[in-house]
DNA sequence: TTTAGTTGTGACAAAGTTTTGACAGTGTTA
DNA sequence: TAACACTGTCAAAACTTTGTCACAACTAAA
């Protein structure tokens, strides 16, 4: 699940960052502060839902809910201090899900969240998402372009050590160690054979893993 | 940046998350709540400071230490309520970097971490930039004018060089030795190729890497 | 302005690395 | 036990990087 917030009292925003996290402890929670910001996100990243403050530096929440609705239906809560019927009305003609009024209590706002998620039917299925992978590692389950893919041990073992250390460059000495242990004793081209395999089932998503000639492997997107 | 919270009180746990993520906003903070998680962790993804509590359901701090310096020298931070010189003495002869006993004041802990973190040079790992030029070496990753550029290994270290030694005036045969070795026995107008293909990779900045006429070349802006 | 010495550049072949498919050994499962 | 899946090794193929060279462009000093 990925959840934007868009406030710029640090202060809210990190509270309602923390209220999040704790109901939705997988998830992506990004934090904005101004209305250049969110629109940078907005257009580089989709999100399933958007808690929207409406006073915001630079460009206010009104104009960033038209500027999300041009082209995308992600759920909006818009948060707002001015309490009045026009202003909700107008949140409401362009389409949010949910008003709240400030002051609110953090535990309002995660049952609106709740709902409208409901609303939509996007379950909290713990399954996180890069690129075109999602996975899910307690559950040992990849889907790549939403395919499910199955892994063998070593080249799970592998993209759990990529994905959790995304760009980071490894050589194939470090990747032996950490995946066939310290006393494997066999040829480092081991590494390249396993490679092939996990790039040839990760499909559409095989360029993520990036070879650093000379040097080992990288995985990023 | 990349931390690690092992601490089973979820209360104590949260508190240090939330300092930590006030304090270093942009990192990935991991907190886990007993001694097989943290196991688990720390084997999958590589940290650059665990805080580690020494009582623990399942495995205790000591031997998740133990653990961890077997491959790894990741600095860690032992907290604990076992306030006696014994503990204290068994936690640094596994290679613990501080001790804290317990009831300790968040704020305490956070200068701990900013000690331990500066006496390792570990920064809070943003790209570095210098003029149109951003780079982070651990990802072996440099942008131009914010567009990625790919270097093969040898502009790669000759690139390395140059930025950590702005404005140095290197001769052909230093930059032979440091980046061909010693022991390279080829031709020295080698260089001049090699400059010349970083040169062409970094656009905009090509005019970074000057000629000093009958000297060599030097980095600067 | 000329000249000798330096540096920049494109082309190319050699050297080195990585990718790949095949195969055999090992382990697992029914 | 037979069928099957997984793994490590290898060698050949595919691909990248590298060093050298020849000539063009430039610099500095006479």
């Amino acid at each position: 699940m990925k959840i934007l917030i868009v406030e710029d009292e640090k202060h809210l925003n990190d509270l309602l960052y923390d209220y999040l996290l704790d109901k939705y402890n997988h998830s992506e929670i990004d934090q904005v502060f101004d209305g250049f910001e969110a629109i940078r996100v907005i257009d580089e990243k989709t999100y399933d839902l958007v808690l929207l403050d409406v006073m915001l530096p630079n460009i206010d929440g009104f104009d960033i809910c038209k500027h999300l609705r041009k082209n995308s239906s992600t759920p909006v809560i818009m948060l707002s201090a001015l309490n009045d019927e026009e202003n909700q009305i107008k949140g409401y003609d362009l389409g949010i899900d949910e008003f709240i009024p400030k002051p609110y209590s953090p535990k309002l706002v995660i049952k609106k969240v709740e709902a409208v998620l409901a609303r939509y039917g996007i379950d909290n299925d713990k399954l996180l998402e890069y690129g075109l992978i999602k996975y899910n590692i307690e559950e040992h389950k990849i889907l790549v372009e939403d395919e499910e893919v199955s892994l063998n041990k070593k080249e799970w073992d592998l993209f759990i050590i990529f994905i959790n250390n995304k760009n980071r460059v490894f050589t194939r000495e470090t990747l032996l160690d950490k995946v066939w242990g310290y006393d494997f004793t066999g040829y480092d081209r081991t590494v390249d054979t396993h490679i092939k395999r996990l790039r040839q089932k990760l499909n559409g998503a095989s360029g993520y893993i990036k070879t650093i000639f000379k040097e080992g492997y990288k995985f990023e997107k």
